[in-house]
DNA sequence: TCAATAGATTTGGTATACCAAAATTCGCAA
DNA sequence: TTGCGAATTTTGGTATACCAAATCTATTGA
């Protein structure tokens, strides 16, 4: 994770501040103000901007301030149904090429994760989730499908981590993790890109849910508010 | 195609040069040099060519200069196996999705390729090729499959352009696009993801005989070399 | 009271100066 | 002649200065 050139350590202060909140979504990215911050000049700074663009969770407008990204839900489905597909050739890909040692580190990672159930944190158990994809990802020995799917959770990060936040879904996450792992273990694509195929169909539904229930928090939000400015407006 | 900002017609300018062959792959890119070319400073010049490593066209090293890349037929064919699975994902999405003006759109496409065949040169050909594949994508009105697509597209640039260079193989190609045609406007995902597979599966096997023809041809080369400087060395 | 506009300010884009790490060159010694 | 090493040069990384476009503000006139 840690790649120590300065541009990608400011990215990575970034993306924490974007992701646990710190920076809202909307919210303008003034170069000089976090430069400053940061005690770093405009240039790195400029750079951690395009790598977290590039990510897309900033979005870059033409002289103006560049925004923290505020993805649609038509926006994250799209994005996981492109990662459905690339985690499902990842997962045929692996059953052929990956090397007994990747496996065992894989079925190791899925132990660790049933041994931690319900005894850490979200953010905990989340790292590992992650990992645990991007493992296959990187046992289906093809760099550039690695690549482009570490690149798509980056950009999911948020989604991902709020719906893994849900705790009623971990017993079923778990219980899909353990078939997935099954199916590369018996070189088994069927089962191995079947499972994979219904583990991301459930994060769709879950993402789903989480956006309804955040738009009607916010719409409550938002009408309490005109209502405490005045009383019940008839025109907007 | 034309973004107007600075980096971005720089970059177009250094794509077209590594692309046109001017900038050899394994060539060194050195900011200073490359900038004052153009006649434009290193920040510019230095964000162009992050433009181009992240479309793989160049490679970073920290605190080295980046590299034109030359990529070997593993990272190749692995970058063309992602490829089929984003353009088969774009089929199935485009039959489901695709306006009719949008699949009226690509059969124009397509007529004008078949008209135009034997007539213009590989490149004008090879442009309209590009466009059609980007068009499928685009029909998916998924914004990041197509984005990742346009991606993978302009890596696979070289590549793709020797191949279609190949008039041998031009016929089969227009009759599998024929018939990616009408498996959209049939809305039948069967025939249009088939075939897009079937396609794909010919630009592959293409390219590996390029590269053997080229790896053939280099070792000739060093051999000749080898034998100029001295006699039938025996050791290396 | 509101709208329009001109001036001031903020902010991203570009050029340039400076620094430290690589790479290269040149000289010295074996 | 060759191998090693120090000095020099080259080159990427960072900071900063400057500019132009965009935004904000305040004033003025209807």
């Amino acid at each position: 994770m840690a790649d120590h050139s300065l541009p990608q350590q400011i990215a990575d202060q970034l993306r924490r501040d974007i992701l646990r909140g710190k920076l809202a979504p909307g919210a303008a990215l003034k170069e000089r103000d976090n430069a400053s911050e940061l005690g770093v000049s405009r240039t790195p700074m400029r750079e951690a901007i395009r790598i977290l663009a590039r990510e897309g969770l900033v979005i870059l407008r033409p002289s103006r301030s560049p925004l923290v990204a505020d993805p649609s839900l038509k926006e994250v489905t799209d994005l996981i149904e492109v990662l459905r597909a690339l985690e499902m050739l990842s997962g045929r890909l692996a059953c052929i090429h990956a090397t007994p040692q990747e496996i065992a580190s894989i079925r190791a990672i899925h132990e660790r994760m049933v041994a931690l159930y319900d005894q850490v944190d979200s953010l905990d158990m989340f790292e590992i989730d992650m990992n645990f994809h991007l493992s296959i990802a990187r046992a289906s020995h093809n760099t550039a499908l690695a690549e482009t799917h570490a690149a798509y959770l980056a950009r999911l990060w948020r989604a991902r981590y709020l719906s893994a936040s849900q705790k009623r879904s971990r017993e079923r996450v778990l219980r899909q993790h353990g078939t997935i792992v099954a199916g590369l273990e018996a070189r088994d694509p069927e089962m191995a890109v079947g499972e994979i195929e219904n583990h991301l169909e459930h994060l769709l539904i879950n993402i789903a849910d989480l956006f309804a229930a955040r738009d009607a928090e916010r719409a409550a939000e938002a009408a309490s508010e005109r209502g405490a400015i005045d009383g019940d407006p008839q025109t907007a």
